[in-house]
DNA sequence: TATATATTTCAATAATTTCTGAAACTTTAA
DNA sequence: TTAAAGTTTCAGAAATTATTGAAATATATA
């Protein structure tokens, strides 16, 4: 396989996996790209590369920025602005971990505490309803905390405390 | 809240979580319907329930028990079959874990080891390109070996190891 | 200030995904 | 068998999501 058979693959691969996770081709094809590139890229390259519209690629490239793993950089001198990502996988992970918890699941957490947390009837649906929600809200907010806790831990917690985890 | 508003917001918030993680809107709100459902339903109910065509329940229920996590029961003399999902929260997370991961991360896995195992030319942008892909292959390696652990691991392992985790 | 360059926005369009409904199929029981 | 009840399949329709491209906006330079 050459190189560019290589990285054609990867960035298919990644545009393919982050469809399956709720993430839109072109956003997850740009954050490839950057990836694997040694220098930051123009607008014009990237829309270039992965053949997309200019309207895309901006609008693409200011979520990923929103997202805090896309960083625009100008060269001084150099009118137009470049855009790296971050290359360090742990941080990256980190902060991918960080906004979907933010954005989705503190979310979800809030609503279903207030559901479990509707009054008692007696009924037995009732019950049923409370016990279920009640024990989703626990595992919620168990599975947040320790997102939480990997997320504001600096160094490279994972490959540390993976067998230790599980005794 | 009455019973009835609470139940539809459960059932509405689960559908919008899905969505955001790439899992079809009605598939996820059956399973919320039968989640926190007292006895199993029919496809009839959760057709009415969720205002859903047959052709609908049917195709997402099967979805739903390919997953592992909603199974058919048949009622001694019944003719029409009833549903009911997994109801234990952990063995839920532990089913659709160990799927996704089948799915979805073993697959990009196999491509990673593949990509970052093209042979070395000396040039900057192979080097960076096997240097990043070997990295993300590793992330992905050590994240799904925890998920693999945390799946096989028939207790209720999250409330246990949290601490224990990150310490 | 005017001009060129670069970026953003957004209405229109395209592509994809989901859903419907009816026909085909299956199963049970009379 | 035949009929009735229940389920699956799938082509077409509807809904949703992604993408384009051009006008509007912003920014830098002469």
């Amino acid at each position: 396989m050459t190189y560019n058979e290589a990285k054609d693959k990867f960035i298919q691969t990644w545009g393919a996996l982050g469809t399956t996770w709720g993430i839109n081709k072109a956003m997850a094809q740009i954050q490839a790209l950057l990836f694997i590139s040694t220098e930051a890229l123009t607008m014009e390259e990237i829309m270039d590369e992965l053949q997309i519209s200019r309207g895309n690629a901006s609008m693409n490239l200011r979520q990923l920025m929103d997202w805090g793993i896309v960083f625009k950089e100008s060269k001084r001198g150099e009118r137009k602005e470049y855009f790296t990502t971050e290359k360090d996988v742990q941080e990256l992970a980190r902060q991918i971990a960080k906004e979907r918890s933010r954005r989705e699941i503190k979310p979800v957490i809030k609503v279903l505490k207030e559901l479990s947390d509707i009054k008692k009837d007696g009924s037995a649906k009732n019950d049923e309803f409370i016990k279920q929600t009640k024990s989703l809200y626990e595992l919620a907010e168990t599975a947040d905390t320790m997102l939480e806790k990997m997320v504001n831990h600096k160094q490279n917690w994972i490959t540390k405390s993976i067998f230790k985890m599980i005794k």
